[in-house]
DNA sequence: TTGTAAGCGTTATCAC
DNA sequence: GTGATAACGCTTACAA
């Protein structure tokens, strides 16, 4: 029952040997030359006494946190949730740890929050930051670069910023699109995200390069935000349309949630009226009622491959780099051919 | 373009005063008498700098890291995003760092994970550990206990441990049952958590103490995973019986959904042959078909409680917290009269 | 093969 | 009112 904190020095008493010592064992220093005996006392004394070494002191001396900084807009939202699992994953196989801040943990008097996170987080705690999802906010990249803190964008561009790693959203998209025009579908609508963000137009490039592609002219196109409540709205000017379209690729899930319901309180059925495909197979996707079709990406991937860069980036380095990594279309039965009850 | 660090000897070189001075401003140390001049100089050049202070050298000197941890066995989990968004804002205005880990961001060579979480976060890292959704894992809350880090169990206990906060889920399932009651149903079945899970075995006791106070004999009762598949195959038992119950308490939203595709797939309608109710109102919950009805608990402030309760916990307190706030009935379209469509 | 010593950037206790 | 100084616990040349 001794609240006291276990030192290097303490381990070094025990072990009869100078602190300097314990530190290079611990550490594996190869240039260490020791006594079989000599280590095992070392060992011994650290396995008896507990010792763990101190984060800070060590932190101080070697300025290395072994921490990386992840930012994203919201815990709630299940994109990044698998994006975090694989940050996560892979910074603990490199014996860093991971600390997530979102925008919803702060007063977000103005922007997105990252300048409140970057500020609780202070100077020395971590060795690089991730922003998933996050445009930069004036003046914040600048401040990484002064404290010499990489950083790279994950899942995001913004404003012409060389530090990135996306998924291959475009080719996403063509999958949809083909997809429905393999089923017979000829008017094809687009119910695109906000144009702010950065996924929504790359996922609108894919659909006007895959209708060309098909010979098929682009369907009406409108936009939305990546919300429910969005998705029903820009269902209702869809359905309002002249030519109603019988198939529609929604850029996100949580859009066609809100599409989907457009559709049935419009008095109408899903597929046999309306076609919907969208992007991001979250679990949930399969639970929505009919279970909806999506387009699967690798996020865990991204979240790894964002840490795995994030250590190896030099201080002037550019990274524009699209994820390789499998892209499938997962079919459910919100979609079929046209007219079809499926 | 200078990645040189500014330190606090820059900050006093710079106006002409001590580090010590300089460090006192900046803590707004009360027992600092000085000259409002000099003060201003200070200031002055800790913003011309851009000083920003070292967390590493603070918490070695200090001994306080300024950051919580909080374990959770999965980010994809909706119910833990909303306790991590609660303790995130509540640590922020502490102006604490909350480094969240998961069970997933390991190995996971044996138990829930939380051993290699410790191993890497190391010591002196955190101030403090929240432990959500997770059990103890033999000798880690020894280990806590004598770093003399204060820890605390969230939305779960575990083998009479007296350091946890906790929601009403006992009360959360009695609104539960009560609304059925209310809609006329009288063979009310209980579809529990697994018995190893503690907020599964408060739900099932309200359940118990609800039917029992409304005069009628408890339906059936099976139980399954926190999972649709294990929801699903539960459903079917209890379709399968004798006399088929005209409504059911799910403990969970995960098997509520597994539950649902379960009457659907025996060719029945929800909810004109069964009503469907389950804890926690996740957002999901309103997408579902039919839009699931729900008892909403306060997740977030449960996170929140958590941090306030750690920031001012002394060693040997005890904690043995059932959370006060608000716990409604959400009603949509799963439940209704028996026999009624809705 | 092991020990010595300097220093990382702070804060706290004095002394002036 | 402000300055000196000694830790905090660790790593890393370099010395022995």
């Amino acid at each position: 029952m001794k609240p006291q904190r276990v030192t290097l020095a303490d381990v070094a008493a025990m072990a009869r040997v100078d602190r300097a010592v314990v530190s290079r064992v611990i550490n594996k220093d190869p240039t260490l030359n020791i006594r079989p005996q000599t280590r095992e006392r070392v060992l011994a004394a650290i396995d008896e006494l507990g010792y763990r070494p101190n984060v800070a002191a060590r932190s101080l001396r070697t300025s290395r946190a072994h921490m990386f900084g992840l930012f994203i807009p919201d815990f709630a939202n299940p994109v990044y949730a698998e994006i975090i699992k694989g940050a996560e994953a892979e910074a603990a196989a490199q014996g860093y740890v991971l600390v997530t801040g979102s925008a919803s943990g702060t007063g977000m008097g103005s922007g997105t929050g990252l300048g409140e996170y970057m500020d609780r987080i202070g100077q020395g705690r971590i060795d690089g930051l991730l922003l998933a999802g996050t445009g930069d906010e004036p003046g914040l990249i600048e401040q990484l670069d002064r404290a010499a803190i990489p950083w790279l964008m994950l899942n995001n561009r913004s404003r012409g910023v060389k530090r990135y790693v996306i998924l291959d959203d475009q080719r996403a998209a063509a999958l949809a699109v083909e997809h429905l025009v393999r089923l017979g579908h000829r008017r094809i609508a687009h119910l695109a995200g906000p144009s702010s963000a950065d996924t929504a137009t790359r996922r609108s490039a894919g659909y006007s390069a895959a209708m060309r592609a098909a010979g098929l002219p682009e369907g009406p196109i409108t936009a939305a935000d990546y919300t429910p409540a969005g998705g029903a709205a820009a269902m209702g000017r869809l359905l309002a349309g002249s030519e109603r379209p019988t198939a529609v690729f929604v850029a996100n899930v949580a859009s066609a949630i809100g599409a989907m319901e457009g559709v049935r309180s419009a008095g109408l059925e899903i597929p046999r009226d309306m076609s919907i495909v969208a992007v991001h197979d979250l679990p949930l996707a399969s639970y929505l009622y009919p279970a909806l079709t999506t387009v699967r990406m690798p996020l865990a991937e991204l979240g790894r491959r964002g840490v795995t860069l994030l250590g190896s980036l030099k201080p002037d380095d550019t990274v524009a780099e699209v994820m390789a990594g499998p892209i499938e279309l997962i079919q459910r039965r919100s979609t079929a051919p046209p007219g079809e009850r499926r």
